[in-house]
DNA sequence: GGTGTAAGCCTTAAC
DNA sequence: GGCTTACACC
């Protein structure tokens, strides 16, 4: 059968064979040492788990690990290494990582996302799956709402055996999808009548419903990952190739693994590539999405592998790393105490709680101190981050108002502007094309790296890789665009003028429909309305106390700023001084749901914080409140408290 | 138009 | 848990 030799591209790799280093020669790149457990861990041969807390390099090991295996032909050309990660950003950063490192091998590392990559293989080989799960006219994707999953299981449960109907309504809405569809292996052949046990009754009628009836199939990333996971095992020759041309799989950020997933990795890379995970179990503040409990160790199990932690942290401050230890342990018993690599740059107290008698005194303080900070030790605005369980909005006029007295900037990344969230919409390749086209025509001259990137989108809006004539033109059209967007710019002040009109315009001189095919190609769900909309508001939020196009563009991203946000989005992120707003019951109301995901939570914020680590709350109550093994474990790191109430 | 009551909402990834 | 919103009722 030829049509797996389509997926197998190993041949049709362009780049030559580059000459090998031995294993006993290889150093790491563009950093000094690894740490010993880092070394066996990246040279060890076969399956293996990392253990690795914040700060610990995760990133930078998987890069590393990457370099090794490809420089020394471990993973000889033209096979390669396929890198899986949960977020977006996070695929984008490893693979961006490893081509900085090993340009000449970048193009035999895959990273992308679980759900890209799942996707991937059922719309390229849905013709080949089991004969009652093939679909001739293909699926929309949706995300299915709690309440669509409430009324689903309210409409199964009447029909179905008694003993059956009463499981079905204890079943979880806000779970179903992730734990019981995700949990259920599809049968080769569909089965004619219904399952005996409750999950298996349950994710049938599911499938019933949403993809075996007559209408359009409708499926979410769950039901991909299914049809995936039956797609590699029912047909053995493309399980072959999967495993021929990625020799080695990396999957970062391993405790975030839901059970479908794990299902699939063992199916597709159990037992034969190695694979590599790295995570931290004390950071898992995924189990609502699905993520399993102690994911690391059961793939350590279910892989045979060794596990090593990774005990460094080049993030924080020997006085910080003591004190996460303390957390990590009330997490994990067992836990590895971390070795800070990171000098102190700062002076008096790295960790206090403060104590107010009100929001307001909280914010007027804490301002008032950030700006001294900022103006005695020369620091800048986005040193300093401030955090906080939930509802960030209620904050945010509060610490605007009182840092705008010293002239400090803050950027809500929660916020929502439009349809989508502030730090959504910067990271999102289409607001920065359109970011860097009003850059460059602002500021046509010394901006080489903007006009890189821009170029970059446009080449690839385009299709226009790799053809020399077309990415030529592309150039060409970019510099014509320019000048006019220069002229109309000039014409045109940012006060003065809508934003609906700017983003108008910037669109006119852009191929709109190109634009248009290439969000769809990329996202087929995505509305190019919702970002254009979200830049429109965003633009016309920040232009009305703008005198100059420069300044606007500057506002609009707003990079020198205080940054306020949720625990939850500072993962991964990292800031000199950390305010953890809120330790008391109103914002950890939901504490006793989950003491354990919620102690995680609160050990991801305060591990954001490189130098200093201030928690602050306004409740003379909170110490004994349901947070108060939250105070206890700061009180056993000797963090003291300061009483300005 | 006031009052009482109940329901909804908080953290949220993924092509 | 505690606040906001919607709606029924007087």
């Amino acid at each position: 059968m030829s049509r797996f030799d389509d997926f197998d591209e190993l041949g049709a790799s362009p780049m030559r064979p580059v000459a090998m280093i031995p294993p006993a020669d290889w150093r790491p790149i563009d950093i000094d040492d690894l740490e010993p457990s880092a070394w066996h861990a990246l040279r060890h041969v076969g399956n293996t788990a990392v253990v690795a807390g914040p700060g610990a390099g995760k990133t930078e090991f998987l890069a590393q690990r990457a370099a090794y295996l490809l420089q020394t032909g471990i993973c000889p050309w033209p096979q390669r290494i396929l890198a899986i990660s949960f977020k977006r950003d996070a695929a984008a950063n490893l693979g961006r990582r490893v081509a900085a490192r090993i340009p000449e091998h970048s193009d035999r590392f895959v990273s992308m996302t679980f759900d890209a990559f799942t996707k991937g293989l059922v719309d390229r080989f849905a013709s080949a799956l089991p004969q009652g799960w093939r679909r001739t006219n293909g699926y929309e994707i949706d995300f299915p709402s709690e309440r669509y999953v409430q009324d689903f299981l309210g409409d199964i449960s009447p029909a179905a055996p008694a003993l059956i109907r009463s499981h079905v309504l204890t079943l979880r809405p806000g779970r179903f999808v992730a734990d019981t569809v995700g949990g259920w292996d599809l049968p080769i052949t569909v089965p004619v009548g219904d399952p005996d046990d409750v999950s298996g009754y349950a994710a049938l009628q599911w499938w019933r419903d949403r993809y075996l009836g007559h209408g359009k199939a409708r499926v979410d990333f769950v039901m991909l990952n299914r049809l995936a996971e039956l797609l590699v095992r029912s047909v053995p020759k493309l399980r072959r190739a999967l495993r021929m041309t990625y020799p080695f799989v990396f999957v970062d950020e391993f405790q975030d693994t839901t059970s479908a997933q794990f299902s699939f990795l063992a199916s597709v890379f159990g037992g034969g590539p190695t694979a590599t995970a790295v995570g931290d179990g004390k950071q898992r503040i995924m189990g609502w999405a699905g993520a399993l409990p102690k994911a690391l160790e059961r793939f350590a199990d279910a892989f045979g592998a060794t596990t090593y932690s990774l005990t460094w942290n080049f993030r924080s401050s020997s006085t910080l790393v003591q004190i996460q230890h303390v957390i990590a342990t009330n997490l994990d018993p067992g836990a590895a105490p971390a070795i800070s690599k990171a000098d102190s740059d700062i002076d008096g107290n790295p960790a206090e709680v403060w104590m107010f008698s009100s929001l307001d005194q909280e914010a007027t303080v804490i301002a008032d101190w950030i700006a001294a900070d900022i103006a005695t030790f020369g620091r800048v605005p986005a040193d300093f981050a401030l955090l906080a369980r939930q509802r960030i909005a209620d904050f945010e006029t509060r610490f605007r108002d009182e840092l705008a007295r010293h002239d400090i900037k803050v950027r809500n990344d929660d916020a929502v502007v439009g349809k989508m969230r502030l730090q959504d919409l910067l990271k999102h390749e289409i607001a920065q094309l359109l970011l860097g086209l009003l850059r460059l025509a602002d500021k046509p001259r010394g901006l080489p790296k903007e006009w890189r990137e821009v170029l970059a989108t446009l080449t690839r809006v385009h299709g226009a890789m790799g053809d020399e004539v077309a990415q030529r033109r592309v150039g060409d059209d970019l510099s014509k665009l320019t000048v006019e967007l220069r002229s109309w710019l000039r014409a045109n002040a940012p006060n003065s003028t809508p934003a609906r009109d700017a983003v108008n315009y910037v669109l006119s001189l852009l191929d709109t429909a190109a634009v248009r095919r290439y969000v769809r190609s990329a996202a087929p769900d995505e509305q190019l309305e919702i970002v254009t909309g979200a830049f429109e508001a965003r633009l016309a939020a920040v232009a009305t106390a703008s005198t100059s196009w420069t300044d606007t563009l500057e506002r609009f991203e707003c990079v020198d700023a205080v940054v306020l946000l949720t625990a939850h989005r500072s993962k991964g992120l990292e800031y000199h001084t950390v305010i953890f707003l809120g330790l008391d019951d109103d914002q950890w109301w939901a504490h006793n749901r989950d003491p354990i995901e919620s102690t995680s939570t609160f050990f991801v914020g305060l591990s954001r914080a490189a130098q200093r680590i201030i928690f602050t709350t306004t409740s003379p109550f909170a110490r004994t409140g349901r947070i108060a093994t939250f105070f206890s474990m700061l009180d056993e790191a000797g963090v003291a408290e300061l009483d300005y109430s």
